[in-house]
DNA sequence: CGGAGTTCCTAAACCGGTTTAGATGCTCTC
DNA sequence: GAGAGCATCTAAACCGGTTTAGGAACTCCG
């Protein structure tokens, strides 16, 4: 090791024997560089081992050639949650690609995410953004806008915006998952969701009502939860304890159907005998529960490059394509199955189906 | 809006009547301006709303002031981990402060890692990175000393690193399960874990084995996995089809007690009446599971908070400061209970205890 | 054969900061 | 009161690329 120092396009051009911009050119491919003279520039820096350093481009091109992704949520939920991981795969297949770089902030929940993006713009930090957990009446489009930073939201789609929206229609996983339920005979399903106030709680929410509407069916309870285990332990509880508790219960994401499933299991409930449930995302760990959990699977990985992708056009000042994603898909399993046929047909104010269970269970423990 | 163009150090000087080389040294709070020039500056450049460029900075320091984190794990795997959220927060908290930010790299398992590494270095993005999910001899210390980028190790200690290793002992939450199910009763206590060629998986192993042999037990099947829920289900099949099964396993993280646990009960046995179960990292969903899951958990956010100073400090050749962590505790929940007491004396081929289980369900099922 | 048009390339400006060398004015000292 | 020493500040070089203006050589064409 003779020299110390980093290499920069000087070396290059000094053993090529051309000049700085030559290899500029030759690099970038841009015409003004006949065409042997620019393999051997390429074949010099290969052979040197000379890669343009991205500080340096960055500066002259007024570019980060880094994207940000700011993520605002307890680290705990997150921890629950299949889709990031995937996700940010998804991001960088296609950014590493375009030699962009990914720029992660994890924020408190608390912190409203717009102080983030404001030091994001004014460090000049990135050239774009992705916007996860959009809030009905979400601040941060509008504030982007105007510091003029372009952004892709991720998540159902909301129409009347800025920026476009990338993401897979929650809908028919919602309503593959209400239809096989009734197909099932259920005709008392119960739904429990995120917060109203998030683009995706709300679109989850509409789609199940939607289909149950289309079924024919009467409107059953909902319950606004928060998408944390403990707020579908929660959700579940009151659920049970109506005085006409559903036979199927449409949660909104994994973590909660799985909270909602041990409790009912703890209350000595058969699943999918006494009550059926289906979650959304699909996690590593549903097909491994007891019972396996039906569930809505999509495609995270394809939606990351397809989100990633658009934002670099949005960057580029290029016109869209128009990638079209796998919708959501319903993956049946063990913890869905036909509604219970042993069920009192008047409504009282008591449950019996959970008295009776309660029964056996007490038989089971004396013998 | 008159002027479109980013406000540079320019502008504040010529507002404060100064030079730019003026303004960066009020800026970074060097000595060579006047007490109160220096207010003036920074008050000027407050008002009318500057803030350095960190790619101009990034560029004239020769510093990327970013750091880096290359996660090489199926995406599937990382999702049920709640490890990296937190971990991630908890850097960010110390980069952010500092004015670092974080570069994040998920990339496919097979690609070994090593290739984002020199792309980082090569394209000048990051002055450090993060290591995790170390390997048994991995390349990836001696490759990043060989570049000259600083590292941390994320992790149990290695002992003979040219890096420092910032990560919570893995072994006094072990130990504290197997001596919790020691006191229970249980001398029949399993292990399953992690790929012992990674260095986590390693040293869980070793503290299970050497809290076994500490409270004087014999030698209990211990089984490799990989982390992943199907192979915890795989490996939990394997050991309950023992002559003499297991009245109690040790998993190396929480998804593969999940599984475990599931599995078992798929079998009829009633955790923690005929097996105990602990798991590792108290994930969200562990404490509404059914039973909810004795297991270990970890600050992890305090861990990564570790790590980012511990990082920036090699940056900056700073001494390091030494940082105690605090170390793993045992949460106990229900998945864990005495050891079952009508089990036969003798060791038989078959498993009585599951043949009586399986008697009793099928009552059930009858009735 | 002289001027217009191309092609290929170089020198130098530029991105927006940091940092060094040196100018200026002031106090201190003998 | 002249030179040393210091604090304060400026001008200019520098980081390592990109990009623009322009020069040299070569072709084309009337």
């Amino acid at each position: 090791m003779l020299s110390v120092t980093r290499l920069t396009i000087n070396d290059v051009a000094r053993a090529a024997g051309v000049s700085k911009g030559a290899v500029s050119f030759a690099l970038n491919s841009r015409p003004g560089v006949a065409p042997d003279t620019r393999e051997r520039i390429l074949k010099v820096a290969q052979e040197i081992g000379w890669t343009p350093s991205s500080r340096a481009r960055a500066l002259s091109v007024s570019r980060s050639l880094a994207v940000g992704l700011v993520i605002a949520r307890p680290p705990a939920t997150l921890g629950a949650d299949p889709f990031f991981p995937s996700f940010i795969a998804g991001l960088e297949s296609v950014l590493s690609e375009r030699g962009y770089a990914l720029l992660l902030q994890v924020v408190a929940d608390d912190d409203r995410e717009t102080p983030s993006y404001r030091r994001l713009v004014d460090e000049g930090r990135v050239d774009g953004v992705f916007l996860t957990d959009m809030f009905m009446d979400d601040p941060r489009p509008g504030l982007l806008a105007e510091l003029g930073l372009p952004a892709v939201i991720v998540g159902p789609a909301l129409g009347d915006d800025v920026w476009p929206t990338v993401g897979v229609d929650d809908a028919p996983g919602i309503s593959a998952a209400v239809e096989h339920l009734v197909a099932l005979g259920h005709s008392r399903i119960a739904y429990v969701g995120g917060p109203c106030g998030m683009v995706h709680g709300h679109s989850r929410q509409r789609a199940w009502l939607t289909a149950l509407d289309a079924a024919g069916l009467p409107s059953a309870p909902s319950i606004e939860a928060d998408f944390s285990a403990e707020s579908g332990a929660t959700a579940t509880r009151q659920l049970l304890e109506l005085a006409e508790p559903p036979t199927a219960i449409v949660y909104a994401n994994d973590l909660m159907a799985m909270a909602g499933m041990s409790l009912a299991q703890s209350r000595g409930l058969d699943i999918p005998g006494d009550l059926s449930i289906t979650g959304y995302d699909d996690s590593e760990i549903a097909a491994h529960l007891q019972p396996a959990l039906t569930t809505v699977c999509t495609d995270v990985l394809e939606w990351g490059r397809a989100a990633a992708t658009r934002l670099l056009e949005l960057i580029d000042t290029q016109p869209a394509t128009d990638i079209a994603l796998p919708t959501a898909k319903l993956v049946v399993r063990d913890s869905t199955g036909p509604v219970p046929t042993t069920r009192p047909p008047t409504p009282t104010t008591t449950t019996p189906r959970r008295r009776q269970r309660t029964t056996r269970l007490r038989q089971m423990e004396m013998k």
